[in-house]
Formats: structure tokens, C-alpha cells, sequence
RNA sequence: UGCCCGAUAGUAUAAUGGUAGUACGACUGUUUUUGGUGCAGUUUGUCUAGGUUCGAAUCCUGGUCGGGCAACCA
């Protein structure tokens, strides 16, 4: 282990704390998602950095679901989330839930109003928004300010009892209406909503807001080190006042720069408009960035922690390029994957030298990337196969390693073959390709003494069977989509997914085992999706291969 | 025009007052029964103007640029 890591700054920051005997060394995290949606890849590097760290230092990390607005919430997200990070690979200590506390919240709640620091406000949150000033004006009391200790008390157990409407009254803080950081403005602490919470039911008609949940949250659970996003900096001061005036455990917050990624959106609110708008089928739609999307489309965990290693951590906006995403399961998958066959667009091939009748059973290993292969599996061959109609061309350019008339290329796992001709339809479409074989240059015993530049895939006519393909392409044409002119799903990709409804795959694919990667020789990695069934096979395609000749056939 | 955060190759991220490095991308070459993989190499960078210092990406000051903050959301 003498690999020299160089630190991120929340490291350096918890490596010092341990290092000093801060709360005697102990690293408690806590990873706390409001349950009413899907993780996404953002959600995946808050995930490996709070359960990364603590492990790291020997510490925990609790789940903890930050509950609190119950009309947003379901418990439907909360299983999904708790899958999801099972599946990233990590345990919590606890799972525990923001309304598990709200007995101990409203106690605090009382404490500050006792202490003359909280009082019931009946202006409306018009009035609120108005009388908090602007960034360069401060901010003006409302009449209810200056509410005694003992009318506080009495309107806010009313409040908990349900004798108001939603809206009728908040409960705030008494911090400083001049305050230049507008979250210091008093701000709300409870509000009133007559909804049925996933959790607690009916028992609460009021919920108590984020400020005033989340830190105390974390104080009552002892966290040490609590890790959050940019946007939550000027929370930061509120979230002291809170644990300062109920001397309670003082837990403490960090703020790192959150994932964003070009092509995609990455915020709760838009992957739900997608959702709800029909532009793909569900949360777990392969395009989506999504775990549950990219685990669908054929992503492994592995993949997605060392993407999230690989980004770093640190205080700066940043947009990461989907290719190292990319690169991270081309990385995973060409040492797991298992090689196969299968044509997406297909062209007959003959073999006008090859018996009619006859049939010969080749044998491919799975895995080339592994000494032994991982073992291997049977390919039937006979006089007519399908080929990729890309691999052969009427008139091919220089540097083309494929068919033509008069080229040879190998057929994977078999033989040298050479065109001789080829056939047309009416329209001009190139219907048949024939080739002749060389018998010698077998696989694994070629003593032709011929070496040619291309092998392409393929698949034998008699034995094909046939699979839906799907292909996913970027879900938007452009880098950043939130930043673009008008609405973000005018710049959807129409063409991010292609159906291709007949594929032609090798037999052997019939067993393929569901959440296991194939490459699919020469076209990318492919997973089995949850559509399929007994009759019918559907894969998606994870990601390509890179594709040096589709960039050498660019150039012109 | 208030407060807060940030600024290092195309994109990320190191260098903690002492040689600006790494990864992805791009581009070359090489290997290859996948135009994949592997291997070797090339390419491009400290926002700006001052100051402190023997020495500044790093510390200080001003500016510029980007982002956040005035939800009964989290």
C-alpha cells in the first residue's frame, strides 16, 4: 500500500479533526435524501463521498430520509432508494427518518420560544416575503413579532393541534431582520399542512422546514461531519444559530460542488418532468442519468463508484464529460463482459464453396481479456451467415478492411473468406454477398499462410435467433440544456433511442443471463433488458466500442 | 448594486511558499483473428493588475469573470 493518494479537502479537513482527537476521532456521516424521487448519478457521488470517507476513517454513515414536506414524499422513493444504494455497493449504520424526531423538534421548537428566539407569525407568506426587504434593504418586523413568550406558546400549541388552516400561521426564528444573509431574515421554522405523511400519517398537521429539520437532525443522530452541497453555504450560519441556541451536539457542515454532466439534466424537478411528460418510459429509462437508468442500461457499480472517484471533490462548478463516464464501463466491461455475436443490420452472406447441408460447430472463448478465457461456447456455422451490410461496400474506398468484390477478411472464430460477387435487387440494393472459403484457415488451425486485415461477426442463417435491440444515444443535443434559450426539452435528442426489432444474434444468446454484460463482438456491450421473456429477447446497448474507422471514414 | 462561494490544459483534478503533475478527451505510432483492448508517444494550462518574498498557482490588495442567496421546497 504504498500508493500516495493525494487528499481532497473534506479529507484533509476530517483527517485533521481525527488527527486532533476531535469527538475522540469518531467520523459519523449521514447520506439524507428527501423521498420524493429517483437518485441520480449526483445522488451517486454524495453516495460514495459520505460512505467513502467514513470508511476511510473508521466511521459510519446513516441513511437518514429527509422527510419533512409530506406532500412531496412517498414511500415508493423510499424503496427505491434504499435499493439504489445497496446496489452502489454500501451499507449504512442506521436508517432512520427526519419525522422519527419530530417529537424532539417540537421540544426544541418550544425551547427557542421560550427563550423569546421563535414566534408565531399569522402574516401571510406574501406579507413574509415582502417584509424580509431585499439583498440591499433590510428587512421589516411584521406586528407579530413582538409577541409575548406566553402567547407564542399558547398559538403554537394550537398550531400542533390542528386549530389552523394551512397557512394561517408559521412559526419563525428571532435571529435579525437586517441581517445581509437573507436566510438569517427569521426564518420559518414550522408551517402548517393538513396532509397524510408516508410516515407518521395524520399525527402532525405541522411539519417543521429544512433549516430547522436538518441540522438538529444530524445533532440528535451526533453527526460529525455533515457533507452537503454549494447552495446550502448561506444555510451554513442558520444551521450554527440552531445548534448554538439549544446547546445540542454540535455537528457540523461542509459544502463540496455537486455533479453536473453535459447532454443530460441532473435536478429532481426536470428528470421528473421528463417522467411525467412521457419523453422516456419511467425513472428507470436507460437514457436517464439515473442509478436505476444506468443500471438498467447495462452499467455496473464498480463503473459508477470509479466514475465518482475519478471526478474528485472540490468547491468548484464544474461539468464533467459524459466520455470519461464512458470510459469508466468500456474500462469495467472489457475485462467482465462476455464476447458474442449478432448482426443488427443484416446482409446474407454465401459461401458459394461450402456444402450445401453441411454444418460445423466452432467454439469461441468468452472472454479474451482473461487468461483461460472464462471458457468458451459452441458457434454452428454453415454455407449462409448474416453479416453487418456496413461490412460490405460496392465500391470500397482505401483502408477499408472489409468486403468487397475481390477482398478478403477473416469471419470471426472461422474462416479466411473471399468476394466474388455480389447480388441486386430492383431498387439497386445490394441483396446477397458471395464469397468463397479457404478450408485451411480455419480458426486455432489456419495453415493457409494467409494473413488478412479485417475479421467481422456474424451469425449463421440456420441457427440465428432473433432479438430486439435497443440503441441509446445522448439525451439531449446539447452540452447543457438548463443553460439553452426557452424550455430544456426543446432540446431533446429525437433520436436517442433506435429499436432495431429483428436482430439476428448466435444461439448461445438464448440463455444470456439478465444483469450480466456481453460485448456484442465489434458493436459494444449489451445487458439484457427487464422486458424480455421467455418468447421474446430485448437488449439494450450499455455503450459502443470506440470506433477508430468511423473516424478515419470522416476524414473522407 | 448587498452578502457569500469559486477561478490551474478542451473537461476534471493535484501541487499545502521551492521542478506546474495525473486522468479523460484529441492526435501519432505499434500490437492485435474485435478498426476493440494493450503498449509507446505528442498536444494544450496557473483569469488579470499590483504587492510581500531569494522564490508565488499557493500569501495580501484591487479588478474581471462564473455561480449561489430574498420558496410556508430540500
Amino acid at each position: 500500500m504504498s500508493e500516495e493518494r493525494s487528499l481532497n479537502f473534506l479529507e484533509e479537513i476530517i483527517e485533521g479533526d481525527v488527527r486532533e482527537g476531535k469527538h475522540d476521532g469518531r467520523v459519523l456521516t449521514r447520506f439524507p435524501p428527501e423521498p420524493n424521487g429517483f437518485l441520480h448519478i449526483g445522488h451517486a457521488k454524495s453516495i460514495c463521498l459520505n460512505f467513502g470517507i467514513a470508511q476511510q476513517y473508521n466511521g459510519k454513515t446513516n441513511l437518514r430520509f429527509d422527510d419533512t414536506n409530506p406532500v412531496t414524499e412517498d414511500t415508493r422513493y423510499v424503496d427505491s432508494i434504499k435499493e439504489d444504494i445497496k446496489w452502489l455497493g454500501f451499507d449504512w449504520d442506521q436508517e432512520l427518518y427526519s419525522s422519527d424526531y419530530f417529537d424532539q423538534m417540537y421540544a426544541f421548537a418550544m425551547q427557542l420560544i421560550q427563550k423569546g428566539k421563535a414566534y408565531v407569525d399569522d402574516s401571510t407568506a406574501e406579507e413574509i416575503a415582502a417584509s424580509k426587504g431585499t439583498p440591499t434593504e433590510p428587512g421589516i418586523p411584521t406586528p407579530f413579532r413582538s409577541r409575548s413568550v406566553e402567547e407564542n406558546i399558547r398559538l403554537f400549541e394550537e398550531m400542533k393541534a390542528g386549530k389552523y388552516a394551512d397557512g394561517a400561521k408559521v412559526l419563525r426564528a428571532k435571529i435579525d431582520l437586517a441581517s445581509p444573509n437573507m436566510h438569517m431574515r427569521d426564518p420559518l421554522m414550522y408551517r402548517i399542512r393538513h396532509a397524510h405523511h408516508h410516515r407518521t400519517g395524520d399525527e402532525w398537521c405541522i411539519y417543521p422546514m429544512y433549516d430547522f429539520a436538518h441540522g438538529q437532525s444530524d445533532s440528535i443522530e451526533r453527526i460529525t461531519h455533515s457533507i452537503c452541497t454549494l447552495e446550502f453555504i448561506p444555510h451554513r450560519p442558520l444551521y450554527d444559530w440552531f445548534i448554538d441556541e439549544l446547546e445540542i451536539f454540535p455537528s457540523k457542515q461542509y459544502e463540496f460542488a455537486r455533479l453536473n454532466m453535459n447532454y443530460t439534466v441532473m435536478s429532481k424537478r426536470k428528470l421528473l418532468q421528463l417522467v411525467n411528460e412521457r419523453f422516456v418510459t419511467g425513472w428507470d429509462d436507460p437514457r436517464m442519468p439515473t442509478i436505476s437508468g444506468y443500471r438498467r442500461r447495462g452499467y455496473t457499480p464498480g463503473s459508477i463508484r470509479n466514475f465518482c472517484e475519478r471526478i474528485g471533490i472540490a468547491k468548484r462548478e464544474n461539468i464533467i464529460e459524459y466520455s470519461l463516464l464512458e470510459f469508466c464501463i468500456r474500462e469495467d466491461l472489457n475485462k467482465s463482459a462476455w464476447r458474442r455475436m449478432a448482426v443488427l443490420d443484416p446482409i446474407k452472406l454465401v459461401i458459394t464453396n461450402y456444402p450445401a447441408g453441411k454444418e460445423e460447430v466452432l467454439v469461441g472463448e468468452n472472454n479474451p481479456e482473461v487468461e483461460g478465457g472464462e471458457g468458451a461456447r459452441n458457434i454452428p456455422f454453415s454455407r449462409e451467415i448474416w453479416i453487418e451490410r456496413e461490412d460490405f461496400m460496392e465500391e470500397p474506398p482505401k483502408k477499408f478492411f472489409r468486403l468487397g468484390v475481390g477482398l478478403m477478411v477473416r469471419l470471426k472464430h472461422a474462416y479466411i473468406v473471399k468476394c466474388e460477387n455480389f447480388v441486386k435487387d430492383e431498387n439497386g440494393r445490394v441483396t446477397e454477398v458471395h464469397c468463397s472459403y479457404i478450408p485451411e484457415s480455419r480458426s486455432g488451425s489456419d495453415t493457409s499462410g494467409i494473413n488478412v486485415k479485417g475479421t467481422i461477426h456474424w451469425v449463421s442463417v440456420l441457427h440465428a435467433k432473433t432479438a430486439e435491440i435497443r440503441l441509446y444515444d445522448r439525451l439531449f443535443q446539447v452540452e447543457d440544456p438548463s443553460s439553452e434559450d426557452g424550455d430544456f426539452k426543446e432540446y431533446i435528442n429525437p433520436d436517442s433511442l433506435t429499436i432495431i426489432r429483428n436482430a439476428f444474434i448466435e444461439p448461445d444468446l438464448a440463455t444470456a443471463i439478465p444483469g450480466k454484460g456481453y460485448q456484442f463482438i465489434r458493436k459494444g456491450y449489451f445487458t439484457l433488458d427487464i422486458d424480455s421473456n421467455e418468447n421474446s429477447l430485448v437488449f439494450n446497448r450499455t455503450v459502443t466500442l470506440k470506433d477508430a474507422w468511423a473516424k478515419e471514414s470522416k476524414k473522407g
